[in-house]
RNA sequence: GUCCCUGUAGCUCAGUGGAAAGAGCGGCCGCCUUCUAAGCGGCGGGUCGGGGGUUCGAAUCCCUCCAGGGACGCCA
């Protein structure tokens, strides 16, 4: 990345920084700049970083640099921490530069500027926080894709939650994203779910039937049975085997209710991509295990087809085609990624999966490596699986159990702003608890209403503004200086520099971490200032603004986690 | 047995190299003649699983042990 550069002694403003990434290369020019004068020991500098200190004492950001220096350059902190606050650049963010002990520069940004940055805000609008991070990169992002053959439980929506979301923010920091689901329809379960629904079809004309020993038990495959006969009538009666046709129509009526699931909690995929059609509509699956035996990579023994994986670093080979010449789900994941990676050629793809997968992660590295793709293309997030707990019940609830709590079920009872805020709260590493009983009371202390409520309170002063007459286009923004106001500016700055830190790491339960802070800040600001006086006209205009500059950042806030941001509570 | 994730306040969890460890919930005490009390203020609460190491500095990195979850199929 190009450094701004000096000029004339006034710092050139970086496009499209944040502005933690310009106080950074501020300090790194002032560093540079005393090396230059010899006020510094010459040696090599760290790249340029700042750190934001807990502590409001120690400033908006603060640099280590001296400390980390001090030991190449032989020389004390506190002297080097001088050295670059006296030359440090002049810039309109920039307020009081200080040395603090052992060896920090903590940098104040200027009220001023502070004050100005509600104008940047307010003209950025739902834009606010964007940046072209990505550069139009092409990352794809795939998540749930649950088998079609029950219904979506709890933790689906956490692979959602987070699966859209990060998409929000992919695209946002100017990336351009695809989420897409796998569809499996190909496979053994595939097959014996097929197999259940005939059964429970010929049940339906009271014809004796069982369902297969490693069917689908679940209640919801007699209503299925039941549309197919309604819309079907008798025409699969006399099958002896599972018609194709029977597998397909099951498939995609479960395929319309996973869907109808998604849209309820505000999930849209770009593409629901079938498994079969890595078989069927392409030759697909044939072109990647061609590519594969070319490599080398792979070993026929015991009759089937294997990647030598063991070769490549892994503890054993993995079965890619069976003996009896039916490719495994390896395989066909493999294809799936040569689909991705190679054929469609996205620059980036991310899968996120749950726990129980998590051994297949390196074998699937593994192949994608030796198809010849390039490091670091492909990311697999592993998802901790969550846990249900009701009243003092706790436990996992299975399809198969017969106790599963339906995602819709959730979604109804709580709303689909609430579980998308719950689910997003938890880092995907850290197993998570999910409170049924306490997800379903509507609680006044619930977070989701804490955050969203700042929002209707902002909509509600800003209407009173409007009814009365009173404008606020133009505002002098320095009597803002309150600290309730410039602790306000300082909130809404942050979103930016957040955006940017969940594009590089992928993490996006910060997001409701940082709403709650926002919206703490601005609850603080309501009952500290009071906004329509009408004693003080101009501060009221210069506080409406920033009133409305807090409303464009936590409907960013929400919507970049697929919440609403309701006008009225 | 091997591999992955986790262990932070009573509970659920943030914090992954910086300055005196945070939030929400729960508990206790206060605040509505003023823009929405789904709000605000205060009090109490911690051997950051144990031990060792690296570092100017460790909840954060390394080693080891303990505990919980997950995975080790020609299932997906």
């Amino acid at each position: 990345m190009a450094r701004p550069s000096l000029k004339g002694g006034l710092f050139a403003l970086g496009v499209g920084m944040s502005v933690r990434q310009e106080i950074a290369e501020l300090v790194y020019a002032a560093a540079k700049a005393a090396q230059s004068a010899g006020e510094i020991p010459p040696a090599v500098l760290p790249e340029p970083s700042v750190e934001r200190p807990a502590r409001p004492e120690h400033g908006d950001y603060a640099s280590s640099l001296p400390l980390r220096l001090s030991r190449a350059a032989r020389a004390n902190p506190i002297a080097i921490a001088e050295a670059i606050s006296k030359r440090m650049p002049r810039h309109a963010a920039l307020g009081e530069v200080s040395v603090a002990p052992p060896g920090f520069v903590n940098i104040r940004l200027a009220d001023a500027w502070l004050a100005d940055q509600v104008n940047a805000i307010i003209a950025a609008g739902a834009d606010y926080a964007s940046s072209d991070l990505g550069r139009g990169r092409r990352v794809q992002i795939e998540f749930v894709s649950a088998n079609p053959t029950g219904p979506l439980h709890v933790g689906n929506g956490r692979w959602a939650s987070i699966g859209d979301s990060l998409a929000r923010v992919l695209a946002a920091a100017g990336y351009g994203v695809e989420r897409e689901y796998l569809v499996n329809d190909a496979g053994t379960q595939a097959l014996i779910f097929a197999d259940t629904v005939l059964a429970r079809y010929r049940q339906l004309f009271g014809h004796e039937a069982e369902i297969p020993a490693n069917g689908y038990p679940g209640e919801y495959v007699i209503d299925l049975a039941r549309e197919i006969k309604d819309e079907h009538g008798d025409r699969f009666l006399d099958a002896t085997e599972t018609p194709a046709e029977l597998k397909r129509i099951s498939i995609e009526k479960m395929i319309a209710r996973i869907r109808a699931d998604m849209t309820a909690i505000g999930v849209n995929y770009d593409v629901w991509f079938y498994e079969s059609s890595l078989y069927e509509e392409s030759d697909t699956y044939k072109v990647a295990m061609d590519r594969l035996r070319q490599k080398g990579a792979v070993v026929e023994k015991e009759g089937a087809v294997w990647l030598a994986s063991s070769a490549l670093g892994e503890d054993k080979d993995n079965v890619l085609i069976r003996s009896n010449g039916a490719p495994t789900y390896f395989a066909s994941d493999v294809a799936y990624h040569y689909d991705k990676l190679i054929k469609r050629g996205f620059d980036q793809v991310i899968d996120i999966w749950g726990a129980d997968h998590q051994g297949h992660v390196s074998r699937v590295k593994t192949a994608v490596q030796a198809l010849g793709v390039e490091d670091g293309r492909l990311e697999i997030i592993i998802g901790q699986l969550v846990s249900l707990r009701r009243g003092d019940e706790l436990g996992r609830f299975s399809k198969r159990a017969g106790n599963l709590v339906t995602l819709r079920e959730i979604v109804d009872d709580i709303g689909a702003d609430a579980c998308r805020f719950f689910f997003l709260q938890r880092s995907a590493d850290a197993q998570m608890e999910f409170d049924v009983d306490l997800a379903k009371q509507q609680s006044s202390e619930n977070p989701v209403y804490y955050v969203q409520y700042a929002h209707a309170r902002i909509a509600g002063i800003l209407t009173q503004a409007a009814e009365r007459g009173i404008s606020f286009e133009q505002a002098d923004l320095n009597l803002l200086r309150h600290e309730a106001e410039l602790t306000l500016v300082r909130k809404m700055l942050l979103l930016p520099e957040l955006v940017e830190s969940i594009a590089e790491n992928h993490e996006p339960h910060h997001l409701p971490h940082y709403a709650l802070d926002l919206a703490t800040t601005f609850h603080d600001f309501y009952e500290k200032c009071r906004v329509l006086n009408d004693e003080e006209p101009a501060l009221r205009a210069a506080r409406l603004r920033l009133a409305a500059a807090a409303k464009v950042v936590l409907a960013r806030s929400l919507q970049l986690m697929g919440m609403t941001a309701p006008e009225r509570m």
